[in-house]
DNA sequence: AAGTGCTTTTAGCAAGTGCTTAAATTCCCC
DNA sequence: GGGGAATTTAAGCACTTGCTAAAAGCACTT
């Protein structure tokens, strides 16, 4: 079982790239190794040969999308510049970008991660760095516990942005728009940009209203002592 | 198949039970006819008198949720009262505590929505109504299209609220609180309450500036003239 | 030509699936 | 208690699944 699975192995690339397409389908379940190795136009028992199980040839379609991920991500940290908003902004966007370039991550991993919990440890590994990335960008503007807290943020930002992949298809009924094309796209990118300006801003305004009370306390004290 | 599958018959209702419990740890394809007649004590071919198919099954379990579900929206808005912000506040509540009593349906319905798009139809159907609730309760708070219309909104909130359940077990890793947790849910609340103060403070706030600026232009407009 | 190590194929097992059929049972009205 | 309908059961069909063992093919060195 160590075979080479990385892209130097041509036979190994395409059953990945065969599975990565039907995972979208009909999730793991759907996933039968037959179907993929029809699409990959091999032999069925090479998809055990190069990844032993099917758990296993999922768990490398998802850790190839999590390599992407981290490094889309680190690369457009790296290139950030601005005030805190702006760098906000760079942040969601380059998240949305992956997301707009690879429709099929944010549905394979809800699917993966609703299949049970066969899979939850996987993800919550992969989820970890992209977790105290964000923990780290907001450090200083979240406090550190409470409703406020990074974490918190966290789960409503990634949820707002993938949310939005697993919901369009059920809505094509309910919209004039076609959820699932680009002008959709764009209005929805928009949408985020304002939530979190939203959210930034209520967060500026709440850390003056405290310091203010902070200062009218202080000066209550002062007055009665 | 024209059996009754109601509350009034006993054993369909048991099925029906079955198949809902067993839904959350597999999806839908993870769910056996087999499981579910021994789940709930009956003849697996007694599935299939009572349901016609697995997939008529699984559609009544959904059913059965929505039907709750809008009944205790409806209930929730009839006993509504105070100003906008107080009425958002409300709603939002309504929602949480519904998802809060049936933690496993907001996992069932992405579960069913990853798993292709077999039941997209179905939920689409489903989720039309309540959609069409936002859409009234955000009538004069948001603009009829753009990216802050109530289209968005929707998304953004169910978003925010549902995808915290998927996420949760996920982050047990990662946090010292158990996210499945009472106090985490009460956090989640008070954070959610929070994203929608932010969002209509930028709403009332957006909506004054544009007013200004038209009476900025009508004025330019009056002199120019 | 024989041996060597990797890759691919063939063929199939064992288990599980959704679903059906026909017989057995229970229920209820007369 | 008889008879017809509704319900429950046992048994099995046809099919798909993940996975494996053994053989075959291949390029390569010696």
């Amino acid at each position: 079982m160590n075979r080479p699975t990385d892209e130097r192995n041509e036979t190994a690339t395409k059953i990945l790239e065969a599975a990565d397409e039907l995972l979208v389908e009909g999730g793991i379940d759907g996933l039968s190794s037959r179907a993929v190795a029809t699409r990959a136009g091999v032999n069925n028992a090479l998809v055990f040969y190069y990844f032993g199980s099917k758990q296993g040839l999922v768990e490398r379609v998802i850790e190839r999308y999590y390599q992407r991920h981290v490094a889309a991500l680190e690369s457009a940290t790296d290139a950030m510049t601005g005030d805190l908003r702006a760098r906000l902004h760079a942040m969601v966007d380059a998240y949305v970008d992956f997301m707009e370039a690879h429709r099929r991550f944010p549905r394979l991993v809800q699917s993966l991660a609703a299949s049970g919990p066969a899979f939850h440890e996987l993800i919550g590994h992969h989820m970890a760095p992209l977790y105290r990335w964000v923990e780290r960008a907001l450090e200083g503007v979240a406090p550190k516990t409470g409703p406020l807290a990074a974490g918190q943020l966290y789960v409503t930002v990634s949820g707002v942005v993938t949310s939005w992949y697993s919901q369009a298809p059920l809505l094509a009924a309910l919209w004039d728009k076609d959820p699932e094309g680009p002008e959709a796209g764009a209005e929805r990118r928009a949408h985020v940009h304002w939530l979190v300006d939203a959210m930034y801003e209520k967060l500026v305004a709440d850390a003056r209203t405290a310091s203010r009370d902070d200062a009218r306390r202080t000066l209550a004290e002062r007055e009665g002592g």
